[in-house]
RNA sequence: GGGCCGUUAGCUCAGCUGGUAGAGCAGCUGACUCUUAAUCAGCGGGUCGCAGGUUCGAAUCCUGCACGGCUCACCA
């Protein structure tokens, strides 16, 4: 059985050559001057003779992606992180050198430089002059025409497709942009980035499963945070009054097109600010980003076109679920809620609290349908143990959730402050962690003992920023905003 | 975890009811100093995902496994 392919030893053959010509193909260094596109850019609009006129040298360096080769010409296309250029390599002009241009692959990296003009078919070139290979690469690129499509191989070598595919490039780039605008637009309202631990000793904040670790010297189990929540508060104790991480959290749940087990989140809080406020707030927050994105509110996303242009309406979620043809006596009765569910076939857990089961029939009923951006508010209080009751109910909390293409984007509140009643709310959740509830919350007497001290009225808000990006760059899938998903190992 | 689909040359893909494994691109040799999916002539390249089974004979049929995709369930 062979190492390596036949393509693989050919190169390594080349190598081996070059080396025998006395040349390094990996220890050069070339500081270039130019990249593709600006040349592209700038002398778009000279003419043939206007640069043969005028001598324009230049300076570039990147991977050669295509070669045709006549004899004692070449031609190549050379790209670099702004785009590709195509490259003239000239018996006259290399001399003895063009014998190295026999030893370049598809896929090498040099540094040239050289001299602007025009083809018989008037496309922008560098006539080289001189030039260095930087890197030999010993592995072919995927084919020229169709790409690397195997979506397996695109994830586990990311690098091939970033080279082959403009459009990933494209999308992560974006991704920056997007994030970029974030920290921008918080900045501007006066808040400041802070981080808080990853590694807790009480994972809190959310609902979900945990990954676990271990700390040697200090002899303790720790858990990878599944929500920086609850530190961005104890913040908020100690003075700050707008406060935003924008991090990862880890979640110890299924993999799917819209979950990666490590996700990125911004979390933000507001002191004497409730939930109302940070629906307009997340309305000038989404828009700006979009704006700056791209250029537009409104964009397309899979089949249909989404329109962020501010207001978004702000729907109770008992009207939503009236409005989908739920019974009002379902709004009010557990049992009447578990049989009405049960004859619709919508699959529910009979031993949930009323909430719960309610929030079950929204997300069969109502989600699907919030395509275009939308608030729910007043959520039921059993599913939120971090909010604040409405004073006029104390069923519902000042809470709210923004959905747009039937995908919930983020998720706010205004904040419970009163440290009785959230370690009430803690012992409930100890209760039902108690009956089998892996995912309630844990006791946390330090988060506790910090609002003790007092905690000014706020709101507070998490966007998933994975799910935005999905949205602003047409992504169906997760995986294809995060550069390197998780997937099992190889073989 | 369940269901459906996929895995064939470096890449993109054919391969029908079982009968010696195919193409294009990439590669190699040669020709060609303005091509751009260059062209022309020739050549090489395969554990058909892995392991069993059925069969005279398996890329093809059956079973199991691995990895991936979509989807359902849980979640952001």
């Amino acid at each position: 059985m062979k190492e390596f392919s036949d393509l693989i030893e050919q190169r390594i053959k080349k190598l081996e050559e070059l080396r025998q010509m006395g040349i390094e193909p990996f220890g050069g260094t070339f500081y270039a001057e130019n990249h593709a596109s600006e040349l592209q850019d700038k002398f778009n609009s000279s003419t043939k003779e206007s640069l043969e006129e005028s001598v324009v040298s230049c300076s570039l360096a990147g991977r050669i992606v295509s070669m045709r080769d006549f004899g004692k010409a070449v031609f190549a296309h050379i790209q670099d992180a702004t785009g590709k250029i195509q490259l003239y390599f000239k018996k006259d002009v290399l001399g003895e050198k063009q014998v190295i241009v026999k030893k370049l692959d598809i896929g090498d990296i040099i540094g040239l430089k050289g001299q602007l003009f025009r083809t018989r078919t008037n496309e922008l070139t560098i006539e080289v002059k001189d030039f260095v290979i930087l890197a030999k690469s010993l592995r072919p690129l995927p084919e020229k025409w169709h790409g690397l499509k195997d979506i397996e191989t695109r994830y586990r070598q990311r690098y091939v497709d970033l080279i082959v595919n403009p459009d990933v490039r494209q999308t992560f780039a974006q991704r920056s942009v997007i994030i970029k605008a974030i920290r921008d637009f918080l900045e501007s309202q006066g808040f400041i980035e802070v981080e808080t631990p990853m590694m807790q000793q009480i994972p809190g904040g959310a609902t979900a499963r945990p990954f676990k670790t271990h700390h040697i010297a200090l002899g303790i189990d720790l858990y990878l945070r599944i929500a920086p929540e609850l530190y961005l508060k104890r913040l908020l104790v100690g003075g700050y009054e707008r406060v935003y991480e924008l991090n990862r959290n880890f979640r110890n749940e299924g993999i799917s097109t819209k979950h990666n087990p490590e996700f990125s989140m911004l979390e933000f809080y507001i002191a004497y600010r409730d939930y109302n406020f940070l629906m307009s707030f997340t309305e000038e927050l989404i828009s700006y980003v979009a704006h700056r994105a791209l250029g537009t509110l409104k964009i397309p996303y899979g089949d249909t076109t989404i329109d962020l242009t501010p207001p978004w309406p702000r729907i109770p979620m008992r009207e939503a679920l009236l409005q989908k043809g739920v019974p009002p006596e379902v709004l009010n009765n557990r049992e009447k809620a578990i049989a009405w569910a049960k004859a619709q076939h919508i699959e529910i857990n009979e031993d949930a609290t009323h909430g719960k089961i309610l929030d079950e029939i929204f997300k069969e009923r109502v989600e699907p349908e919030l395509v275009q951006p939308t608030f729910i508010i007043d959520y039921p209080v059993e599913l939120s143990p971090l909010a604040k009751k409405k004073q006029d109910n104390p069923e519902l909390v000042e809470r709210f959730e923004l959905f747009i293409a039937s995908r919930e984007i983020a998720n706010a509140f205004s904040e419970l402050t009163d440290p009785m009643d959230q370690h009430d709310r803690f012992a409930k959740q100890v209760e039902a962690k108690k009956q089998g509830d892996e995912e309630a919350h844990w006791m946390d007497e330090d988060f506790v003992r910090a609002l003790e001290y007092g905690m000014p009225p706020a709101a507070g808000e998490g966007i998933g920023i994975d799910r935005l990006v999905m949205l602003l760059t047409n992504s169906q899938s997760i995986r294809d905003v995060i550069l390197f998903p998780q997937l099992k190992p190889e073989q």
